[in-house]
DNA sequence: AGCACGCCGACT
DNA sequence: GTCGGCGTGCTC
């Protein structure tokens, strides 16, 4: 019997049940390299369309009666995938429900992610007489290919010519040996450069007399003020979607240039720090200690450490890293926020030198590849990054900090939705490693189990030297309106704004929101202006004069009279970002105010380089977004305020409060380090609220004294596990139906199976953004207790819907204690 | 997710 | 008659 070679291969882009191992026969020349843990090129479907997969098994057989196909091609000589990344892997899509592939791809650093491309050539030119010979459309090509300059313009004739049977005619084509056909693997972008937009000479000298839409009008008159922006900075400023710029470069008026950028690593030397001049103070000696006898058990471990605000966390981390390199192991330092790396970074770049690396999302993909390889190969023993850097390729892991645990950056919003803390704690069992959860603010769940004893908890209560917390003012809003002050900024806040300016000290505004203003009504019909494809109100942005939705993005001109009623009563109300900045401005007209938020802050390198002017001293006040809240020292900062401390107060879901509270907290701890005593003023409708006065105390546990009995009394995390389960889709009727149908999948399948499951479902119920970018969204939320028997059933659940009709084009997506968005 | 197959209505 | 719209089923 004829013995052959098979590869089973998971599959990128799998259907949720039909995510399985495929068998493909491997060539010859594969037979001898291809290994478990590669990733191939296989041909998948009717069309036979090239897709990506991993290689979990290579076995010698006897050929099967039905013919296989074969491998396309070997994407790695060796093995990418390791073993602990297989385990890894196989936990993401336990407890995650995601398909295999997307856990790969996940894992590994984006710069190894190739596209695999297939570029068509004709073998020779032909006579138009010669073309006779071939059908309609097989003419239509040739012609086509004849004058085709680039693939991509291949790619388009296709697309628009659907008719044409694409597939069919391409592959007859080359089974008559007409076209060649060759597989290219690209790298998605370019390295180290970033893509800017720019009018193209072309253009600009007038030869091209072209008709523009409103909209390419918007976007070429921006250009031709500011010459190059990136795509992103465009659609923003011009209130158009990306792929206006796009069509405008097939156009040829548009084109891209690329700019070199810094790599992010070799900034300059910032911190004259010392390893052996590091002093950690009593207190924070006694942790260390504490810590060090935990690490020196060696086995699997986590720890959460407590510390206020400015009690010198990171001089602790960073002895505990030094210690656990030194025992040749590796190490984790994870933050939740980009915004928060790069001064991480300098810091331990300084102490530790290259073995030091960089994770996280807005790295280039080449850096994240060169960081990836010098962590796999040895050279690098600490990581630095937020939650991809989980994946981080080490083989000794003695230690993994997460910084600020509660942030709900460290879980991903987006399929696989996984937690890093999960993935840390995993990790941590494979490599009998130590976890430390860090924070001022920790999340309910992890206090509730260092009470329990299932975490260690240590605790830092004094301010590093000697600093003391900030004194507290809760500015009543209710007076502050009865009292005529139409500003949004209230008087005392305003006072000691001034006071900070005279003495040359700087001040933090939070704002957490975004625009100028935050809703436009309608004063005669009393109609919202609202978003077409979202249950959201329009935000009025004054940068670029248009009225647009934080949802999807939509934008349209401020309009003059209300599109309802044709009166001119329109009524701009709500404060954001930019209203403030002005505000500042008539206020105070000498002082230097710095803006960041979502709008201000596109560009890579946009965060590192706003704080640092900021911390250089180069401008007075800082207003913005919760971006600015979190985990940076600005030692000149002595003023701190709060200006809408109950936005998050009211939120829908049952983490909302504990954010609100960290928030808060966090800021009004950026007030008053070293030397300088600090002043935070939080601005209140409800000053009495309890969550406002614990905030203003710094007083945790007596917030979380208060809210675990909201926890139990409602039964929510850490009580019982949230598994939310979303159906989302253009039409409603078929979200409803889905969902409905699966309400009862839920129920039967439960009275079918042998375990005993016990879980609560609550819905479906409709989204409490119902309809956002035009989907429609249902939801069925499930409390439950997240263990391998209820794993195991959602899972069957999940299956058996994704085999019948009613989820046609319906996505379903599934998240375990998330946050109930999305 | 795509893609092909196949069944039915509109139009040359 | 035939083109092409959309519902249905399959993927080693």
């Amino acid at each position: 019997v004829a013995e052959c070679w098979i590869a089973k291969v998971y599959v990128d882009k799998a259907v949720y049940h039909f995510d399985k191992p495929f068998s493909y026969f491997v060539p010859q020349e594969m037979a001898k390299t291809l290994k478990r843990g590669c990733r191939v090129v296989v041909p998948f479907g009717n069309g036979n369309r090239r897709r990506q997969g991993i290689v979990v098994e290579v076995v010698q057989q006897e050929q099967p009666e039905k013919q296989l196909k074969p491998v396309f091609l070997q994407i790695d000589r060796e093995p990418v995938f390791s073993e602990e990344m297989f385990r890894i892997a196989h936990f993401m899509v336990v407890n995650t429900f995601c398909t295999y592939y997307d856990a790969v791809k996940t894992i590994l650093p984006g710069g190894i992610q190739m596209m695999v491309s297939q570029s068509y050539t004709l073998t020779r030119q032909y006579t138009e007489e010669e073309l006779g010979d071939f059908s309609y459309e097989q003419r239509n090509l040739i012609r086509f290919l004849q004058q085709a300059k680039s693939q991509k313009e291949l790619d388009l004739y296709l697309l628009e010519n659907k008719a044409a049977k694409k597939q069919q005619v391409v592959d007859s084509l080359i089974t008559m040996g007409v076209i060649a056909v060759t597989d290219q693997m690209k790298q998605k972008v370019s390295d180290k450069t970033v893509s800017l937009y720019r009018l193209t000479e072309t253009y600009l000298s007038g030869e091209l007399d072209l008709k523009f839409t409103p909209k390419q009008r918007e976007v070429v008159e921006f250009l031709e003020q500011v010459v190059t922006a990136t795509p992103k900075e465009v659609a923003y400023f011009c209130a158009v979607g990306e792929s206006v710029g796009k069509t405008l470069l097939k156009k040829g008026v548009l084109e891209v240039v690329t700019k070199e950028v810094y790599r992010i690593p070799d900034a300059e030397k910032k911190f004259e720090e010392r390893l052996d001049e590091m002093i950690l103070s009593k207190e924070q000696n006694r942790v260390y200690e504490e810590i060090v006898h935990l690490l020196d058990q060696h086995t699997a471990q986590v720890g959460l450490l407590y510390g206020v605000t400015g009690s010198g966390k990171t001089q602790v981390f960073i002895k505990l890293i030094e210690r656990v390199i030194q025992n040749g192991q590796q190490a984790f330092m994870l933050v939740p926020e980009i915004s928060l790396t790069p001064q991480m970074v300098e810091r331990f770049k300084s102490l530790f030198g290259d073995s030091v690396a960089v994770m996280h999302s807005s790295l280039s993909l080449g850096e994240r590849l060169d960081e990836f390889k010098r962590i796999r190969d040895g050279k690098a023993s600490i990581v630095v990054g937020t939650r991809s850097a989980i994946f981080a390729p080490f083989e000794n892991i003695g230690l993994i900090i997460m910084d600020e645990e509660g942030e709900s950056s460290y879980k991903s919003d987006s399929s696989p939705r996984y937690h890093a803390r999960e993935i840390a704690k995993f990790r941590c069992v494979e490599h009998n490693a130590v976890l430390l959860l860090a924070s001022a603010t920790p999340s309910i769940e992890s206090w509730y189990k260092a009470q329990k004893g299932v975490y260690h908890l240590f605790t830092l209560r004094e301010r590093y030297a000697n600093a003391r917390l900030p004194e507290v003012y809760l500015v009543d809003l209710k007076a502050e309106e009865k009292s005529g002050n139409r500003s949004s900024i209230s008087q005392m806040l305003q006072k000691e704004i001034q006071k900070n300016l005279d003495q040359k000290e700087q001040t933090i505004l939070l704002m957490n929101r975004r625009g100028y203003h935050t809703a436009a009504q309608c004063m005669e019909c009393g109609e919202v202006m609202k978003c077409p494809h979202c249950d959201a109100a329009l935000t009025y942005h004054r940068d670029n004069g248009y009225m647009m939705c934080h949802y999807c993005g939509y934008a349209v001109l401020k309009p003059s009279v209300c599109p309802n009623c044709s009166s001119g009563h329109i009524r701009l109300s709500g404060m954001g970002t930019q209203k403030i900045e002005d505000e500042l401005r008539m206020l105070y007209p000498a002082a230097r105010v710095l803006r960041m938020d979502a709008d201000t802050t596109y560009s890579r390198y946009a965060y590192t380089e706003k704080f640092d002017a900021f911390r250089k001293g180069e401008y007075d006040i800082l207003i913005g977004t919760q971006m600015i809240a979190k985990g940076l020292d600005f030692p000149n900062v002595t003023l701190v305020g709060v200006l809408n401390a109950d936005s998050g107060l009211y939120a829908p879901d049952f983490r909302g409060v504990e954010r609100e509270f960290s928030l808060i907290t966090q800021v009004v701890g950026r007030s008053g380090r070293a030397e300088k005593l600090g002043r935070a003023y939080i601005q209140t409708y409800v000053p009495e609220n309890p969550v406002i006065q614990f905030a203003a105390k710094q007083d945790f546990e007596s917030f979380y004294e208060d809210e675990i009995v909201c926890r139990k009394a409602l039964l929510y995390p850490p009580f019982c596990d949230m598994c939310m389960i979303c159906f989302s889709g253009l039409n409603v009727d078929r979200v409803h139906v889905a969902a409905q149908c699966f309400t009862s999948i839920l129920k039967q399948q439960g009275k079918l199976s042998e375990e005993k499951i016990s879980f609560q479902a609550m819905g479906p119920v409709k989204a409490a953004m119902y309809k956002m970018n035009g989907k429609f969204r249902e939801r069925i939320m499930i409390k439950c207790k997240f263990n391998g028997s209820f794993k195991r059933y959602l899972k069957h659940c999940l299956e058996i819907s994704s085999k019948e009709k009613a989820f046609h084009s319906v996505s379903v997506t599934v998240d375990i204690n998330g946050d109930a968005n999305g």
